[in-house]
DNA sequence: ATGGCTATACGCTATAGA
């Protein structure tokens, strides 16, 4: 089965970019974040439409996320992280799906903070955001199902995942802190797909739209998939959509994907 | 480079993104 993540940057700006993809790639289950929109504007529909149920957890203007699922209902299993009450964002959700041959996998859409400006409040945020994904991710892990987590990390996690170290070295995205956050989840036991399959790295997901940054092939790598082992080791493929970056009204992020053998 | 571009909202200017 194939999963993606893809942050969309505003489901109603990008709808028609969105259901182009889901009809070329026909992924089975596809993570979307930063849908900038509440719930009662998610168009729900036009996704059953073409064969996709969907859950989703929007917020006014910014952030939101959202799951959605070929020829089937996600059967939702937390909607955002705990830890801080005071949190007010949309930046998770979480379903089990099931694969063609009836195997239940647990799915997540994750929308990380960005973190700038660093250092500050916002960066602070990122970081206690950062601790309490780890959380959640260590309560999947010992279920033992396979699962994937899913998202815009924002978070480049080696430097040959950034077009310039240079360019990038003072921003949230690359700080040590932001790094060594991610390290642990990994070193919880889970796999980033992407990074383990390109260790040469220079695989972007993400082209800022500034300063001709598709042009030039100016990205990073901050969009992940992460496995469990159940998952991990099923993991068939894994790549990056990147011509869909290029098409007119395309998202700053291209959609990345894993093929799991179930 | 407090730059560049894009999307959203109690909109014609501000905020957030990365």
């Amino acid at each position: 089965m194939r999963i993606a993540s893809f942050n969309i940057n505003g489901i109603k700006a990008r709808l028609p970019r969105l259901l182009e993809w889901l009809e070329e790639t026909k992924p089975d289950v596809a993570c979307l974040q930063e849908i900038k929109t509440q719930d009662e504007g998610f168009p729900a529909a036009e996704f059953e439409k073409i064969g996709y149920g969907a859950i989703w957890h929007g917020q006014k203007s910014f952030n939101g996320v959202a799951i959605l699922t070929k020829d089937q209902e996600p059967e939702e299993t937390k909607r955002g992280l705990d830890g801080e009450p005071e949190d007010e964002h949309s930046r998770y959700l979480e379903a089990n799906v099931k694969s063609a041959d009836g195997k239940t996998v647990r799915v997540a859409s994750i929308y990380l903070p960005n973190g700038n400006p660093q250092p500050g409040p916002k960066f602070d945020f990122k970081l206690r955001w950062m601790k309490r994904l780890r959380n959640r991710a260590t309560e999947i892990w010992q279920n033992e199902v396979p699962a994937v987590l899913a998202g815009d990390y924002n978070v480049i996690p080696r430097d040959n995942d950034v077009f310039s170290v240079k360019a990038m070295e003072s921003d949230a995205l690359m700080q040590p802190e932001s790094r060594q956050a991610y390290q642990r989840i990994l070193n919880d036991g889970w796999t980033d797909a992407l990074g383990v399959s390109y260790p040469a790295g220079k695989i972007w997901t993400y082209w800022d739209y500034r300063s001709g940054g598709w042009q030039r092939d100016q990205g990073f790598r901050i969009d992940h998939l992460l496995l469990s082992p159940l998952a991990a080791d099923q993991l068939n493929r894994c790549g990056v959509d990147k011509e869909h970056r290029g098409r007119e009204k395309a998202s700053d992020h291209a959609p990345t994907w894993v093929e799991l053998n179930f």
